[in-house]
RNA sequence: GGCGAUGUAGCUCAGCUGGUUAGAGCAUACGGCUCAUAUCCGUAGUGUCCGGGGUUCAAGUCCCUGCAUCGCCA
């Protein structure tokens, strides 16, 4: 069996787990099912980096010990990753006895040849800080945090000869146009390779820093950052002498996010030569997310945790989310409303629905078993060969971690057959026993097409996948290459129609006049017991169901202008989350460029009208006192779009 | 400051080696169907392709330059 090694980067404990670790980890997840569907033998490997003064510094802060602090940090990002539907093989701590062996034996191995050398390092260093500091962290060439003048001091350190292989390394990239995805990262690390490189310090003396894995040929310093964390790669792979190592190094793999391009383009192959091991194979960069246009970062109070999207929208909802909304290697932007719209509009009508309502018709029409197939149609073959090339294209793009293209390839079919079910019309054909096979053909196709989209589900969303195949009795059918051919399902088969995959996220899907639940809600009301509207309106009262009727959000209203030949009419555009136009009747109390940024209240459900020969979509809230009028507010800023009620 | 990336419809983005009227999804408007989770299908718009120069028969796509945003600087 083929050999398949996954890692993610492992994680500082600095902070807590946030929506770019749980990306980064999400993605292997979903390659490592992908593999494991191809048939391969996978290793999937995560964990966290716990050395270093941040960590002390965070440990101080929090008035624990270290160790007791980067054990719960790192059990927290333990805990965060089953409920996302990731499962990894191995997860190493850079504290792990284990792992630290293995990097002293590695330090030691490339002192003994050479390839670290004792030296000086001149930096600014701040004596309240106890580090160096770069120039960039400066603020008016003093720290932030002390406000004071950093001093220029030399330090004695150890150096890795990393310029020694700066040739090689250069060499290698060119020759290896994989060795580096996407393209604009490889070129990235080209280019700044045409600089020459400068040794890399791996050391701090042990007066500064004691938490880290003292070098074994000097007791007096630990060594820093990258000799370490790197080295888990290898160590979760008990090198050198595991069976594994041998097994899976060849194969190796690394996903990371732009912000460590270097240490892994550079740093770790060139340490990789001087331990004299074949570098990985492949390095994936992919983005950030980007937070309403700030980036994402602990230092800024926008953080979202993963765990609390799980809670509110389902791992596979979150899992399709960020696999499908970024294209692999660029920025993204996120938002609970895009994550909302994407569960709403994908899952829920486009696949949901679509499942829902093909069971549901091999159930009324076939008896809930597989039908017989006749001959097919020019439509039955054309779905079936779209469905067999997405898989190619699926493939493809998944082999090159290109996850939006290959979602888009699967959603492409899904298109496909929702419009396929308008065209052919299977209700009128089980209206007539003369069409019985034809019907049978129909619906044979459906399910069939359903059957392969199940099979690309697998890794991207395990949970529904699962569900899906379990209706459509295919179980156990979880290699791509066995299952992925078409006219595979066997008629006569049971199919079992599930729960609801997707139930609709109702909060802020309010575009509709009216949510169902409502309907369903009052219809056996109004049947069965006389309403008790009538008396209590009569008091002046409105039902609890009444006021339900009305649906009021917040908007922000993001442009104003006047309506020509109207002395009292605005024409407001406005979030709600979506755009509307909303006519309002104010201009005389207020001026279009002043309203531009005001979140308001507006009636979301109201019946459009036009006023002036402008299409009003709601009504916004104000306030009448006397000939002043004041528009409604919220206190605080909320999320466009937000029930009021 | 140096190096690099990004800037395309209201929103999120796709556009490979330059080549017919610049695309998709969402959102919006109108129409249709009823198997379905009030879902689905069809139709309809809108773009100084960041600004300014240039190369070319032809540039969103190449070159120069400016602006904005982001990353890296061991």
């Amino acid at each position: 069996m083929t050999a398949y090694y996954l890692t993610t980067p492992i994680f500082y404990v600095n902070a807590q787990p946030h929506l770019g670790h749980a990306y980064s980890t999400v993605v292997a997840d979903a390659v490592c099912r992908y593999q494991r569907l191809l048939g391969k033998d996978v290793r999937f490997q995560t964990g966290t980096d716990e050395h270093g003064d941040k960590i002390v510094h965070a440990a101080e802060d929090a008035e624990v010990s270290v160790k007791e602090y980067v054990d719960k940090i790192s059990a927290m990002f333990k805990a965060a990753w089953p409920p996302l539907a990731i499962v990894p093989d191995t997860f190493v701590r850079t504290t792990d006895p284990a792992h630290m062996a293995v990097v002293q034996g590695i330090l030691q191995q490339v002192y003994d040849q050479g390839d670290i050398y004792f030296s000086e390092y001149t930096g600014l260093y701040c004596k309240g800080c106890e580090q160096f500091l770069t120039e960039k962290e400066l603020k008016d060439g003093k720290c932030p945090d002390h406000l004071t003048e950093p001093a220029q001091i030399s330090e004695q350190n150890y150096f890795f000869r990393m310029s020694k292989y700066q040739e090689w390394l250069i060499d290698h990239i060119s020759k290896h146009p994989e060795f580096i995805t996407p393209e604009r990262y490889r070129n990235e690390v080209l280019s700044f390779l045409k600089e020459p490189l400068e040794d890399l310090c791996i050391s701090r003396p042990t007066t500064r820093l004691t938490w880290g894995i003292p070098l074994p040929f000097d007791n007096r310093f630990v060594t820093y950052v990258w000799f370490d964390a790197l080295i888990n790669y290898l160590s979760g792979l008990d090198y050198p002498a595991g069976p594994d190592f041998a097994r899976y190094w060849p194969v190796a793999e690394h996903v990371i996010a732009k912000d460590i391009l270097k240490p892994h383009a550079i740093y770790w192959p060139t340490m990789l030569k001087a331990m004299g091991l074949e570098p990985y194979q492949r390095l994936h960069v992919h983005g950030y997310w980007n937070m309403n246009e700030t980036k994402m970062s602990k230092s800024l109070g926008n953080v979202v945790r993963p765990g609390e999207l799980v809670a509110e929208f389902g791992a596979d909802s979150v899992r399709y989310f960020l696999l499908r909304e970024m294209s692999f290697g660029l920025d993204a932007g996120f938002s609970k409303e895009a994550l909302m719209a994407r569960h709403n509009s994908d899952l829920t009508n486009d696949l949901g629905n679509l499942f829902s309502r093909s069971l549901t018709m091999v159930k009324n029409f076939a008896a809930s078993v597989v039908p017989q197939p006749g001959v097919p149609s020019a439509q039955d073959q054309e779905l079936a060969e779209a469905t067999l090339a997405m898989l190619g294209q699926y493939r493809e793009h998944l082999d090159n971690f290109a996850f939006h293209r290959a979602l888009a390839a699967v959603w492409e079919v899904i298109s496909r057959a929702n419009k396929y079910i308008v065209s052919t019309q299977p209700w009128e054909l089980a209206k007539d026993p003369q069409q019985a096979t034809q019907l049978g053909t129909v619906l044979y196709t459906l399910l069939e097409t359903l059957r392969l989209i199940t099979l690309t589900l697998h890794p991207i969303m395990p949970e529904t996948a699962a569900k899906m195949a379990e209706a459509l009795g295919a179980a156990g059918e979880t290699s791509l290459n066995d299952c992925g051919v078409g006219g595979r399902l066997v008629p006569g088969r049971a199919i079992t129609p599930g729960a609801q995959l997707f139930p609709r996220l109702q909060q802020e899907t309010k575009d509709k006049p009216q949510p169902p639940k409502n309907k369903t809600m009052k219809e056996p009301a109004s049947e069965n017991t006389p309403s008790p509207e009538p008396a209590a309106e009569a008091e002046g009262l409105i039902s609890f169901d009444a006021f339900q009727n009305l649906e009021l959000r917040v908007a922000e209203i993001v442009a104003a202008e006047k309506i020509a030949k109207s002395d009292r009419l605005l024409k407001l555009t406005v979030k709600a989350p979506e755009e509307r136009t909303i006519v309002a009747g104010i201009a005389q109390h207020y001026q279009p460029e002043e309203l531009v940024g005001r979140q308001v209240i507006i009636v979301a459900n109201l019946k459009p009208a036009k006023l002036m020969g402008v299409a009003s979509h709601g009504m916004v809230l104000a306030a009448k006192d006397g000939d002043r009028l004041v528009l409604s507010a919220v206190s605080g800023p909320v999320a466009n779009g937000s029930r009021v009620a």
